[in-house]
RNA sequence: GGGCGAUUAGCUCAGGGGGAGAGCACUUCCUUGACACGGAAGGGGUCGCAGGUUCAAAUCCUGCAUCGCCCACCA
């Protein structure tokens, strides 16, 4: 704190602490024999990417966890990096290129693939800047990308193994095509989305009449298909049908003659029964198609426009095609109806672009034998979701895993290790690029033209950032990591095939101990925050408004266990402002401290035995809630600690005894030291520069100081459990009580503030008495009270107000200031309100079946509670009888 | 078609079988030597609806409603 300002000012603040840190070289860690570390993986954020929100809050629970591991002492990594992001910055690049006229194929593969690394090298850090600018303890000296040479090499590795293990194959299937992107896409990587549309009926005439029947009426969602069509399919055992089933059909448009045959996949009951197959363009087609052997006739292009196997339509676009097929349908009389439909269409997850089913050659992972290990060890809690429900999510995807396409028709990318041997067909997965062909010797080889999807180097982020395949003591060291914080939009894409392979290529070693799923971040009207639709709020802004701990402190508040969050920058505002609170009482208590000597705090006072107890019980709480991630609920038992308790009370009544001078000083001092030290300790992973900047002020003894309150030691709850004391609680809430009832009085009557107050205590005994006498004096001064007696024969002074606490009459004089008519009102208000109470004790307590069968120690505690409610109901009417 | 989540004060949300809570907003008072990004005192809720379990339900169970997500090869 090297100025004491009034206001906490993280601008001035945040820059020279972060830099402190990285001289400090707090962010590294080394390896330690026999102590087990803690690791944690950031999920790489894409290098087009800059920072929103779900990233604020996704790295801040990061830097919350590794930060207090980190001050328990284990050796603590948080390994930074991003994702080269395939499809995301070949847009970019080629957005870059289109702005100058030109396009990926004029400049070709090799320069295009030099323009994505000049754009990696001119952006790719943009992020990592907003990090540290957050505060996250990053090992920013051993930063990854997913492109490394060395990445590079553990993505030929698995491929290879896994193709040597025959996980990994080439075929023919039907794949979700991007136009726009001109690639194949994952199942996971389309997005449906329901559709307002039609549900075209179709008039196929037979090529000879059968049973006097001369066509049949088929019902399709994409008419422009039509031309692909090898055949008619109807159920077996559909009786409209049976008749027809081998006979032929002349499709229209194409002339072509298509048979119709019977197969179980048709439901009689949708559409007209009679459903037309075009193998190319639809998964069930294909499969039906090649029980019936048909012809895959593919008629679309890459871009989606109609190919020349679609005759007369060839070229037009598919949506073009469409209405020229309906329109042209309709002149021959061949549209029996447009029936009104909503249906659900697949969208391209990163351009939107509407997904066309087709036929490609494509690689592909087995994912069931991978699978099976990886539910087992979810299943048997090797590794644990939080909150635990997304363990069904992660199950149900798993259990019905399907193939994964991993070939993308992109040129960003790590490109696929097969070779084609030209001369007599051989291909080889090679992790060492093949130049002659083992099986003929033939130098005409060419490396596999696709690269792999994105998600298949990700998902080798736990160990191939810790150097594997390479023999490195890290992998041994850090591998399994400790837990993975992510958003649940990428459960399957990245978590699941983490788990899969992590565990394949690490002896069955799982890739993290737990997995955080946080909530989404939505805006205030409950969307998406988005940056194209303008419905976002930027980290950045918000840092600056608030600092980097008040954003990162109003966030851990609406971290709570809901899959959404509804993002409130009221809470941002009131983190900002605990943040100054945070400030100004450390500035009081570092301005009472002139001539303070470090020493171990003592508990000289009820108060001081309070506080302590209070702090015992917060570190326990603080600790057990960081293990099992409720974030929201640590911050605000935090908030009300060092606000409601610490400063409210503690602080205050420290005043007096710092003003006293002497032993009394030196006491309050040590405590207020040691509860703020351990409070800033506890503070830290949340808010780790306010509480830096004021620790390395703090005078400690040397035992306590460490260079760097990032390096400082966690609190142990353990040992302050010792300080837990249930009686200096009780007296405390019971003095809370009196002076908040006195204050009342104040308000209420509008005594001026500076008027102190000389009040009576009636007391039910000598040993209530005696606390009066030895605990409020020391609190006195809190309700602005002077002087004070207390005795079992007190008489209340005309023309005082009551105050009923815990049993006790407060009488405060009022010089005749009192209005009647308004206390005899609040009397009875009061009065209405006990016996309110008192008659739902009553009837809890004179049921007999309560009495029979709840335990007895809430009954005993009923029937305190119900003698406490009856005793201030009788204060009040006395009360209200003598102002009668 | 399946599954999940949410429904509590004007707003954002905690809580979770035994006397309804926080922050913000609101009302009144207070620039007192830490802090007006502050202090003090207040007002405000039949905890979505209907059943059930229980001595006792905002809390557990069942159904319903509304909103939102996810999964799924209904042409």
């Amino acid at each position: 704190m090297s100025q004491m300002s009034s206001s906490y000012d993280p601008k001035s603040v945040e820059g020279p602490i972060f830099e402190s840190w990285t001289k400090g070289g707090y962010f590294s860690a080394e390896v330690v024999e026999g102590v087990r570390p803690y690791c944690v993986v950031i999920p790489p954020p894409n290098v087009t990417g800059s920072l929103h929100m779900g990233h604020a809050l996704n790295n801040t629970i990061q830097d919350v966890v590794v930060r207090r591991q980190r001050m328990t002492g284990r050796p603590t990594r948080w390994v930074v990096g991003t994702d080269h992001a395939g499809i995301a910055t070949q847009n970019k690049v080629e957005q870059k290129l289109a702005a100058e006229g030109r396009t990926r194929h004029q400049v070709g593969r090799e320069s295009f693939v030099e323009a994505c690394w000049e754009w990696r090298r001119e952006h790719g850090s943009t992020i990592i800047g907003q990090l540290k600018a957050m505060g996250c303890s990053c090992d920013y000296d051993d930063e990854w990308f997913t492109m490394d040479p060395s990445y590079q090499a553990a993505v030929r590795r698995v491929f290879v193994e896994w193709y040597q293990a025959g996980l990994i194959y080439r075929g023919k299937r039907i794949i979700n095509w991007c136009p726009r992107c001109s690639t194949a896409l994952s199942d996971i990587e389309v997005e449906h989305e329901d559709v307002d549309s039609h549900l075209w009926h179709l008039r196929y005439p037979l090529k000879s009449p059968v049973a006097g029947v001369d066509h049949v009426v088929v019902a399709t969602t994409r008419p422009e298909t039509m031309l692909g069509d090898a055949c008619i399919a109807v159920h077996p055992d559909d009786e409209r049908y049976r008749a027809l089933v081998g006979s032929v059909v002349l499709l229209p448009l194409m002339g072509r003659e298509i048979p119709i045959v019977a197969d179980s996949y048709v439901d009689p009951s949708f559409g007209t029964g009679a459903v037309k197959v075009t193998p190319a363009h639809d998964p069930n087609d294909f499969e039906i198609g090649e029980r019936h052997d048909c012809a895959k006739i593919n008629v679309m292009n890459a871009d989606a426009t109609i190919s020349n196997e679609g005759g007369a339509y060839a070229g037009l676009d598919r949506y073009e095609a469409r209405k020229k097929i309906i329109a042209d349908l309709d002149a021959q009389g061949l549209l029996v109806k447009t029936d009104d439909h909503v249906h659900s269409v697949g969208h391209c997850y990163r351009c939107h672009t509407i997904i066309e089913p087709w036929l490609s050659d494509q690689w592909f992972v087995d994912m069931k034998p991978l699978a099976q290990p990886a539910i087992e060890a979810v299943r048997d809690g090797r590794v644990a979701f939080h909150p635990k429900r997304w363990e069904n999510v992660y199950f149900h995807w798993m259990e019905n895993i399907r193939d994964w396409c991993i070939s993308r028709q992109l040129w960003w990318g790590h490109r696929i290790p097969v070779f084609h041997c030209d001369a007599c067909g051989e291909m080889v997965a090679s992790i060492e690029d093949v130049e002659r062909c083992p099986k003929c010797g033939s130098s005409s080889v060419r490396q596999d033209e696709d690269v792999l999807d994105t998600w298949f180097s990700s998902q080798l982020w736990p160990f191939a950032t810790l150097g594997w395949p390479e023999p490195d003591p890290r992998v041994d060291y850090y591998y399994p990591t400790s837990v993975l914080s992510t958003a649940r939009d990428i459960l399957f894409l990245w978590v699941a095939r983490m788990v899969m392979s992590g565990m394949y290529f690490n002896d069955g070693k799982v890739p993290f101990d737990d997995v955080i799923i946080h909530p989404t971040v939505f805006n205030a009207e409950g969307r998406r925050m988005s940056k194209s639709l303008g419905t976002g709020v930027d980290p950045l802004d918000l840092m600056e408004h608030y600092g980097a701990d008040g954003m990162r402190f109003g966030l851990m508040l609406q971290v709570t266990g809901a899959q959404d969050l509804k993002f409130s920058e009221e809470k941002l505002l009131s983190s900002r402002n605990f943040a100054n609170k945070i400030w100004n009482a450390s500035r009081f208590v570092l301005m009472n401290l002139d001539d303070y000597v470090p020493g171990e705090p003592v508990a000289h006072t009820v108060a001081d035995r309070w506080i302590l107890s209070r702090l015992a019980d917060l570190s326990t709480r603080v600790s057990e809630g960081l293990d099992t991630y409720e974030f929201g609920e640590v911050a605000r038992l935090l908030y009300d600690f060092f606000w409601n308790e610490y400063c409210d009370w503690y602080i205050e009544l420290a005043k007096g005894r710092l003003h006293e001078g002497g032993e009394a000083r030196e006491s309050v001092q040590r405590v207020l030291v040691f509860v703020l030290d351990t409070a800033l300790r506890l503070l830290h992973p949340m808010m780790p520069f306010v509480t830096e900047e004021i620790w390395r002020s703090l005078p400690l003894s040397a035992a306590d100081k460490a260079p760097s309150l990032m390096v400082a030691g966690w609190p142990d709850a353990a040992a302050l459990a010792q300080h837990a004391d249930e009686g200096a609680e009780r007296s405390i809430g019971r003095i809370i009580e009196i002076v908040t009832g006195i204050r009342a009085v104040r308000s209420r009557y509008k005594l001026p503030n500076k008027a102190l107050l000389e009040v009576v205590f009636k007391t039910q005994g000598d040993s209530e008495r005696q606390w009066v006498d030895n605990e409020f004096g020391q609190m006195a001064a809190l309700a602005g009270v002077s002087s004070f007696s207390a005795g079992v024969d007190a008489t209340k002074p005309a023309h005082s107000a009551t105050v009923i606490a815990s049993g006790m009459e407060v009488y405060v004089p009022l010089e005749g200031l009192v209005d009647f008519e308004a206390e005899a009102r609040r009397l009875t208000s009061e009065a209405q309100k006990l016996s309110g109470e008192l008659d739902k004790f009553n009837r809890k307590l004179s049921n007999e079946g309560f009495l029979a069968k709840a335990s007895p120690d809430i009954i005993a505690k009923d029937r305190a509670k119900a003698a406490e409610v009856s005793e201030a109901l009788g204060l009040v009417q006395a009360q209200l009888a003598e102002l009668a």
